[in-house]
DNA sequence: GCATTTTATTGACATATATCAAAAAAAATC
DNA sequence: GATTTTTTTTGATATATGTCAATAAAATGC
């Protein structure tokens, strides 16, 4: 392989629509494989066997959100929980009358409003999505019916709750002991995520800052 | 049955002693019912049926933890899982020198240090009861066979979990939202256990604000 | 019961964060 | 590409909460 002199050498022409290609048929690979992305995800809790894995294909239905619409709405009951396969959601509610964010969720989480769908009442708070969301739905008594036939499915279930609680616990610590400054720098470097694909507006409220606080804490970052 | 005119018409002696006696087949009672206890508890989630239930009293060994004492230690693998029959527990770790209570327990709850004992790695928090404890204690191994033999109990810590995970959801958006005063007065209604058993300078770091701020509220409150 | 330790309250002052208002920048829309 | 709209930044000021120090009250130990 020559190696180049100058930048202008390279025909870049040919390495782009490689690249685009490339970049297509990953996006094809994601769709055929949204079923292979959720039983990986699932296998890390529990190695599903055959029989019980098969549900994932029966039972999980494929929906997409566009960005702006509503996967869980206050004052209505949450009868599915989503996989997310791409985009990202944020959890919020409202509260004298502003805007309170206290969760989001991407790529490879479930995502429901825990209180509605798992007690089937009415949600208190929003999920929306962030950026056009592709998702695996499954409907609350389809899952019921999981965790009845299948032990597998109920410990799948205990154990991602469990999962669940545990980043609750560490968010919990975050919010009670940190400064401002302390809780951004630790999203920084736990969540980059959150930072690089949410606007910064609602990451203040989900800091439990303001926004201006939050613009003032990213200058002094910026500067030392 | 005769009025008394008078307090002193009255011999305290016999009524005494018989108050005396009430109490101490109350605490009979308890002892002996300590499964029943716990039975009545995991009933609210999953109705037992007999051979899973036998298992309570096979499995559980009742412990007590005098006051001060720890129910799980930071650096150690937190091993069991505790059903509090009695007493009440703090969840602390220390943090740049200082003490930070992130949690409660009382009767009729379970009670470990979540992370170390589901992953089994060294706890970052401390359990110290607050009163003398009475609980039931179950081993990690113990509770691993009870879920792989019972879907039964494997629900059950599903359930449980659930619970648990509401819980931290509301308690992480309070701390979020509320001012110190709002948080103080929802402790107060929600959870008055707390503000009556447990020592103020605990409550402060619980609510994340000072011990000074937390006597501040408090008096703000009382002339109001 | 008294002495000691721990816990709770109060005061003066410092600091972090919120609020309101405005400008600048970025993104969305046509 | 120009125009809205939304988001982010910056500034001045207000407020809530923290810090340190001193005292008061309560709990604990002997």
């Amino acid at each position: 392989m020559r190696v180049l002199r100058t930048l202008h050498e390279f025909d870049f022409q040919p390495f782009c629509s490689k690249i685009f290609l490339l970049i297509s048929y990953l996006n094809l690979w994601r769709q055929e494989n949204m079923y292979e992305q959720l039983r990986v995800y699932l296998d890390s809790f529990v190695k599903l066997d055959d029989e019980a894995a098969l549900e994932i294909e029966k039972k999980f239905v494929k929906k997409k959100f566009p960005k702006g619409s509503f996967l869980a709405h206050e004052g209505e009951i949450t009868r599915e929980v989503h996989f997310i396969i791409k985009g990202c959601c944020r959890f919020y509610h409202v509260k004298d009358g502003r805007t309170v964010t206290h969760w989001f969720s991407f790529e490879d989480t479930f995502t429901t409003s825990l209180r509605s769908f798992t007690t089937q009442t009415p949600s208190v708070e929003y999920i929306q999505a962030v950026e056009n969301c592709t998702v695996l739905s499954l409907q609350y008594e389809e899952l019921s019916k999981l965790y009845e036939q299948y032990q597998q499915w109920e410990r799948l279930g205990r154990l991602v709750m469990e999962d669940f609680g545990r980043q609750m616990l560490d968010r919990l610590t975050a919010l009670q002991t940190l400064t401002a400054k302390q809780r951004y720098i630790m999203l920084l470097q736990c969540e980059p995520r959150i930072i690089q694909r949410i606007p910064l507006n609602l990451v203040s409220s989900y800091l439990g800052i303001t926004g201006e606080t939050l613009s003032r804490v990213r200058s002094e970052i910026r500067i030392s």
